[in-house]
DNA sequence: CTTATTGCAAATGCTTTGCAAGCAA
DNA sequence: TTGCTTGCAAAGCATTTGCAATAAG
């Protein structure tokens, strides 16, 4: 996401009552520009080490503050831990490689199209869905992190 | 699953070497008879109901052992929550309803098709995949639970 | 001025671990 | 007898909350 864009979410979050604190400005700036799929854990690591004196407690509820407004999204994976990715407007499903970890995002509007069937067919209102695949990438790279 | 498979398990168990202590016999029958996809913490609370005495720790360590021998299965909700199932040999995925917070199973084999697809075109290996549809399930007793 | 925001530390909630006592084999 | 299992309490760990100080509007 340009800087551009964080200009854009400072004038929502302002439009919305949230005052632009230095630290906020700072942290949702270097959240927005961070690509990937990562964890809370992770950011809070590298956002300490960037920027001086923030709080844990400030780096969860900035997430929170941007998750709340759509500006960032969730996603629990199948280890029991939290990802976040900056909200896109495309719906998009992911790939997980087993070995190196990354993270990979594809659409398919086929599979789309055969869970609202299955929905309709059972009688059930489709609201959402979340799929990922798990597997091996083969891509360049793809190393065990440990 | 019936008693008679509880028996199987407690004969796999012991051929791999576990001990069959009355505590384990006891937790592993009512764990396998426990129908549903539960919590941890919604089993333990009835565990600590039915069997007098067994602590947390036990519990956790059962539910543990059951999953790797494969005779359980974990599924990470949206929510952040594990849940737990007995084991089936068929593969199915989930839907979850947010009303009533109830889950229930189903399988496509088209779907299962196309990710194999997706999964070919993309060059991933791939060896697993989960899927959550989430929606209201319209089935009668539908209600919040709070 | 008013009060949202922050950093710190304490508290929380769930899960795991250390350990001595208790049992299965 | 040997050492796996257990219950208890303590420890761990990630996340949340209380609070006084700070700073945005």
């Amino acid at each position: 996401m340009p800087v551009s864009q964080s200009q854009s979410v400072f004038e929502k979050l302002k439009a919305s009552g949230f005052r632009l604190t230095k630290t906020r400005k700072d942290l949702v700036e270097f959240i927005l520009a961070h690509r990937g799929h990562w964890t809370i854990q992770s950011l809070a690591a590298e956002v300490q080490e960037k920027i001086k004196g923030v709080g844990v407690a400030t780096i969860y509820r900035t997430v929170s503050l941007l998750q709340r407004q759509n500006f960032l999204t969730e996603t629990q994976m199948r280890d029991g831990g939290a990802r976040y990715e900056v909200a896109s407007k495309a719906h998009h499903d992911h790939f997980v490689c087993l070995r190196c970890q990354r993270i990979f995002e594809f659409e398919n509007d086929k599979i789309e199209t055969l869970q609202k069937e299955v929905a309709k067919k059972l009688g059930f209102t489709l609201l959402d869905h979340r799929m990922e695949l798990y597997g091996e990438c083969n891509r360049a790279g793809c190393k065990p992190k440990n």
